[in-house]
DNA sequence: CCTACATTAGAACAATAGTTCTTATGGAGG
DNA sequence: CCTCCATAAGAACTATTGTTCTAATGTAGG
């Protein structure tokens, strides 16, 4: 992005705040009046300036065809809260072809970046002290991607047939069997055979508010 | 609230994706093309019905003046990552009259339910495993509420002149001293004198990103 | 000083878009 | 069947608003 004049960066608080505040673009006259230019054309001539330098995307013949990039980014996306995670319950298999976020009937409000793109994010809470190795307590919620296979050293949420409980463990894979690490640096990996694990998803992220 | 029609909620439902598309409101001819309605008389009729149950807000004489109340939960706010908490490490002092995000070179964006209203947020980034027992690790974010007051059981940043190091912990105010309680329940709480510790912040809650 | 180029001014034009008016339509209830 | 009332149709009117044109002004470099 190369540089922009500063009444080119007044220009484009002044789309930001009038977003903000109203919740639509201004027009062409709005900024006109807000930034204290002189004529429309001029304000033209610099909207065109930060189009062609990527700061802003126009509609042409279109009132308010304004959309700021800026704003990309300062979007919240819903992740689904498919069902609780603790030990000794199952999740809730989410399947991806009925994958609505209007049927779940909760969902979370996460800014984009925490999932950067990624598809099939959905989250679970965390229910009971069973996942403190991982560093996860009760009432945390944990952001999950779909996924059947995983990568050593991957953080993820296995089900341990036997013992008929949900983990989240890293997992590495070892000669003839599976070592589960606790994020927690002072437990100890429980280890176990492949045949015993089901992985159900893989962590992306943690959130716990306090209170 | 009162119901809407069903029309009317193919109305609401279109606007929200023509704005998550496009970045800024439909015109009534966009609606009306949008919801195969045979009329713009017959999408003002309905906006005003919806204007009036509260669903939306409208500018009169405003071109795309339609501003929807569903869309003012979907915000991100800005947070100030003001530092580095670590052990042995002071935390950068806040200071409130200097409140302004764009200071601050590293921002975190969070999605508005997560602070829910408050003032005085910031954000510190975890440097290192000792806050492991605040359930807490390397590479984490707190998000933090200025005070230096603090009632029992609230989980707050101190400063242990002694020790001179910062911590997470629940604070109790016991008789003559100060139990400093881990949120790992397997954990054992430290004492100290009232007059070694200082309060850093309310954590209100806690961020991981897992790669 | 002069040229080239970026920026500004002002006005006018034309398309977009909100509003309004009148007349239909279509059930619900008496 | 008739009335009331919510809703719909269609058209026209007018303000808003993007765009364009021409001329002026400023400014950096030769």
């Amino acid at each position: 992005m190369a540089t922009i004049s500063d009444k080119q960066r007044r220009i484009l608080m002044f789309i930001k705040s009038f977003v903000d505040e109203k919740g639509y673009p201004p027009t062409v006259r709005d900024i006109q009046n807000g930034c204290s230019i002189s004529s429309t054309s001029v304000v033209d001539y610099n909207l065109r300036i930060l189009q062609k330098e990527g700061y802003i995307h126009r509609d042409a013949e279109v009132s308010r065809g304004i959309e700021l990039f800026e704003k990309l980014r300062n979007k919240v996306v819903k992740i689904p809260i498919l069902g609780t995670i603790a030990a000794g319950l199952p999740i809730p298999v989410p399947e991806m072809d009925t994958w609505d976020v209007t049927i779940s009937a909760e969902t979370l409000d996460v800014a984009a970046d925490m999932i950067n793109g990624k598809e099939g994010i959905y989250a679970l809470k965390v229910k009971g002290h069973s996942m403190i190795d991982a560093l996860v307590d009760d009432g945390d919620i944990v952001l999950m991607q779909q996924t059947s296979v995983a990568d050593n050293a991957e953080m993820v949420a296995v089900w341990l047939k036997r013992e008929n409980e949900a983990t989240l463990k890293k997992i590495y894979k070892e000669s003839g069997q599976i070592r589960l690490q606790p994020a927690n640096v002072q437990m100890k990996p429980i280890y176990t055979n492949a045949d015993n694990i089901e992985i159900q998803g893989r962590v992306i992220g943690v959130i716990r508010q306090i209170r």
